[in-house]
RNA sequence: GGCCCGGUAGUUCAGUUGGUUAGAACGCUAGCCUGUCACGCUAGAGGUCGUGGGUUCGAGCCCCAUCCGGGUCGCCA
């Protein structure tokens, strides 16, 4: 392999234009692609910022031209030449720097290359394990360098942004401590302590506001979460927040500041302007008009109730989900006449997955003739005031979901809407529905451990009109918590925390803590309150999500360098590994089972 | 843990009712070619059909199990 002393890259491949032409230059990159013309070599050298033609003559330079045979995909290189323009009819505008090349005086080959897995072209549609094997092969295709380069940048106006506005960015510790609430926690063992663990941090949730307490009124980190639960194609084992609290801030405030950083994003990235402040809906309403407390409203199809029409009606499906205390809820989907019988018959299955028994449905054809599942067993005024109230016309369609469970209606219903607009392609791709969710529940009933849990986390505070009942009627409370909902997606969300140690014992209380196990876990919270805490809250951005949107990707996987699989391993290192005993020894552990 | 989908050449895929020697494109190798840019032309190499078992005269195709991956429900304060 030859050095690259003496030939230092003088700019960006991509960066050429027809101005430099005439300039000596010298670039350094993988050779993307040759074209052999016999006494003439092309050769499109790439580097993270594009590509550059370089071309041998054996006319010029017959030994030159001779090493250039050599040349093969992916080698590194480094040319040294003259920028020239192409010629006449030789200039494209396919690739930026489609007007010039550089005609090679010296080249070096840096390093040899075998052929790759897989081509390394702009977005090949290559299997996921093996582009994950060779991670660093599949991160050099452009479009996974511009999705790299962009969460770059978006990290990038977030610390400017939030330093503008006064908050500090301050470090919080990886090896922490596991927290009863919440999330499975991923522990590390101790050495010096047999016996005992640290947990990676779900959040910096009790750092954050430790700090408020220590009276840095604003602080904000780029930081890294991890939560022992299975994947989803958006969501990671190990995720990254743009994480941040205020103090001396009510709801408004931190809303405020942070609508201000996602339209300061949009408006840098994708050149649109975000008009504030951003709308608001409760999440009582969410749920009621959309059957999702993160509601895509970038199209109709909403939730209807007609448990009051269902109630007193002969069949029995929808008038004994009523009578169960459930209830009969519908959506009216335009257009969605041309399912199939068969498609219908599919999405009823597809519903079950969200614990709906069944799927009933109502069709008008274009031609104003009526088929039903459910109709036969209706009297003609039911069927008409159920028509009537969706406003169906022909060509739509009315799918119907009963239960004597109502969250299980919303929660069919909302997902069935998002699959019909996927389905009918009804989403325009260039809008962003942005807003905030409020007035979230203080609590939510687990029915497993038979007792409410926070609904998000133990130190959020409680509206200040439901602080009274919040003990007596636990189910009504609602908490000063906010999402931030962007086309369907959670981006973030946070809260006001409480900084009373009266209210925060008070809440452990109504989540079932003893005094003893919430000072055995809390006790430094309760402690560190008791000393004068302003009043904060704050918010946490999925900074993952946020990359997927504005990169319009779908995976998370696309947006993060070395991505886990849904198994939660890492593919390119083999991690998770089984270690040396002497390590387990070290760490006081036992095996009890493994994989072999 | 449940459900759905997928696994055939280096890659992306096709493969009929179970029937001869499993094909295509791209990539790769060699040769020719001085204005290509998805260069072109010619020739060639390349396959445990994810794995194991079963049915059958015969399995890429049917059955069972299993592994790997994707999506999703549960889960994710």
């Amino acid at each position: 392999m030859e050095n690259i002393t003496g030939m230092k890259r003088t700019k960006y491949c991509g960066d050429f234009r027809a101005e430099h032409i005439g300039e000596a230059a010298t670039v350094c990159g993988w050779v993307q692609r040759m074209r052999n013309l016999g006494g003439l070599i092309f050769i499109d050298l790439r580097d993270r910022s594009g590509i550059v033609q370089c071309t041998f003559d054996e006319a010029e330079n017959a030994e030159l031209f001779k090493k250039a045979f050599t040349v093969r995909s992916e080698f590194v290189l480094s040319v040294r030449g003259t920028v020239r323009s192409r010629g006449e009819g030789a200039i494209t505008d396919r690739i930026p720097t489609g007007a010039v090349e550089i005609l090679a005086e010296d080249m070096r080959i840096l390093s040899k290359a075998q052929t790759p897995p897989f081509e390394i072209v702009e977005d090949s549609d290559v299997n996921d394990v093996l582009r994950l094997k060779y991670r660093y092969l599949d991160l050099r295709r452009p479009d996974m360098q511009r999705k790299i380069a962009l969460r770059h940048r978006i990290t990038k106006i977030a610390r400017d942004y939030y330093d503008e506005n006064g908050f500090y960015e301050i470090e919080t510790p990886i090896l922490t401590k596991s927290t009863p609430e919440g999330a499975r926690d991923y522990l590390v063992p101790s050495r010096v302590h047999p016996g005992k663990f640290y947990a990676l941090p779900q959040s910096p949730q009790q750092y954050k506001q430790l700090l408020m307490l220590a009276g840095f009124d604003r602080y904000m980190q780029i930081a890294r979460c991890f939560r022992d639960e299975d994947l989803r194609a958006d969501r990671q084992p190990e995720f990254t927040q743009i994480d941040l609290e205020m103090s001396f801030a009510d709801v408004d405030d931190v809303i405020s500041v942070n609508e201000g950083f996602v339209a300061t994003l949009w408006e840098k990235i994708l050149g649109k302007k975000i008009s504030l402040p951003l709308p608001r809906m409760t999440y009582a309403e969410a749920m009621e008009r959309f059957g999702s407390d993160k509601p895509d409203t970038r199209f109709g199809f909403e939730l209807q109730d007609i448990s009051d029409i269902a109630k007193t009606c002969e069949f029995k499906v929808f008038s004994g989900a009523v009578e169960a205390g459930g209830s009969v809820r519908m959506i009216k989907v335009d257009g969605g006449a041309k399912f199939a019988r068969k498609e219908i018959d599919g999405l009823a299955e597809w519903v079950k997955t969200y614990r709906a028994k069944g799927l009933a449905w109502l069709k008008l054809a274009d031609d104003g003739t009526m088929s039903s599942s459910f109709a036969k067993f209706l009297t003609e005024d039911e069927v008409k005031a159920i028509i009537d109230r969706a406003d169906a016309k022909n060509g739509d369609v009315i799918f119907v979901v009963a239960d004597g469970n109502d969250e299980i209606v919303k929660a069919a219903l909302g997902a069935l809407r998002c699959e019909c607009a996927k389905r009918l392609d009804v989403i325009d791709p260039d809008r962003f529905d942005i807003f905030w969710i409020v007035e979230f529940p203080l609590f939510e009933y687990d029915e497993e451990e038979d007792r409410y849990v926070a609904k998000h986390h133990p130190f959020t505070a409680p509206m200040d009109e439901d602080v009274d009942t919040m003990m007596t009627n636990p189910a009504a409370a609602r908490a000063k918590a906010y999402d931030l909902v962007i086309n369907g997606n959670e981006a973030g969300g946070g809260s006001i925390r409480i900084h009373s140690s009266d209210l925060q014992e008070k809440m452990f209380e109504a989540l079932g803590f003893s005094k003893e196990a919430a000072n055995d876990r809390f006790g430094h919270m309760i402690e560190a309150f008791s000393y004068g805490a302003p009043p904060h809250g704050g918010l946490a951005f999925g900074l993952d999500r946020l990359v997927m949107l504005l990169a319009g990707t779908d995976s998370i996987r696309d947006v993060i360098a070395f991505p886990k699989v849904q198994n939660a391993s890492e593919i390119m290192m083999a991690s998770p590994d089984f270690v040396e005993d002497i390590q387990l020894t070290d760490l006081h552990i036992a095996v009890t089972g493994s994989e072999e």
